[in-house]
DNA sequence: ATCCTTATTGCAATAAGTTACAATAAAAAG
DNA sequence: CTTTTTATTGTAACTTATTGCAATAAGGAT
């Protein structure tokens, strides 16, 4: 796997950054959770050591450099993960079940609004909400 | 315009809830304002008499009814503005301009997604980065 | 191995956001 | 108009997040 925490490590390095053992243990707790995790989960899972405000720092840190991914869930809460393959979610409204969207479902989306609007559309993690099949049913 | 302040208002009071002085001065800042609004920026705005936990619950009330509108906007931030036609927001991550989608552009991609996953989407108010014609064109 | 440089961290103070619950007032009924 | 009901608000305590700055330590140089 390219995204491992100890590759993640090495491309600190390589952009000139310090690799401290605050940014490790932050890149091996999103590693083994294997999830999205939102701060003040990452933070709790931490071993204890590390400030809050060290955490969050370098959450923002991780994913100015594309290292970690961030995205907005339906509580508005911040989710954070490791920059593994491109992808998006789709979340139930009703019940929470999220799904994930290929990056390359909404290729051609992006491609027609870079013609019509100019503008290069540049590493959008999104989280679209809707209701899932199954609520859905229950509702009608 | 079907979505003043005072029609807005008066949907509350449709749907059952009660229409107080301070949901009142809430609407009347968003339509004041005529963009995006954070809640801080809310909170300043707003004459004095309210506190933070009724104007934050008031946003959350009014997203929910959908006589609101919320987004998530590059920097993790949510803004807040009136329902009025509904549209989605492309924002450059250089210079930070903002430019509207018209929610007809995205509706073949909605219908597309919701034929492959099964699911409903709804209300789905995005904001997409990218970097506009002006900041590409300095960057190349 | 030791010394430098300075990016990064921790601390302390502050600001922002949340929660639980008693007090208030909007709207309906009499 | 007055009373009643209960949705909504304000208060106070608490949790989470942010900021500025001095102390620390990562990585390069000697």
């Amino acid at each position: 796997m390219t995204c491992s925490p100890q590759h993640l490590a090495e491309q600190i390095r390589q952009k000139g950054f310090r690799l401290t053992r605050q940014r490790m243990a932050i890149l091996t707790v999103l590693d083994e959770a294997g999830q999205h995790l939102c701060r003040t989960e990452i933070y709790a899972r931490i071993a204890p050591g590390l400030t809050e405000p060290t955490v969050y720092r370098n959450l923002d840190f991780l994913v100015e450099q594309d290292l970690v991914r961030v995205t907005h869930t339906g509580n508005g809460r911040l989710e954070y993960e490791l920059a593994r393959h491109p992808h998006h979610h789709l979340q139930c409204r009703v019940c929470g079940a999220k799904m994930e969207l290929d990056a390359n479902a909404l290729q051609a989306f992006f491609n027609g609004l870079e013609n019509s609007t100019g503008y290069r559309l540049s590493e959008n993690h999104i989280t679209l909400m809707g209701v899932c099949p199954n609520c859905k049913f229950k509702g009608d």
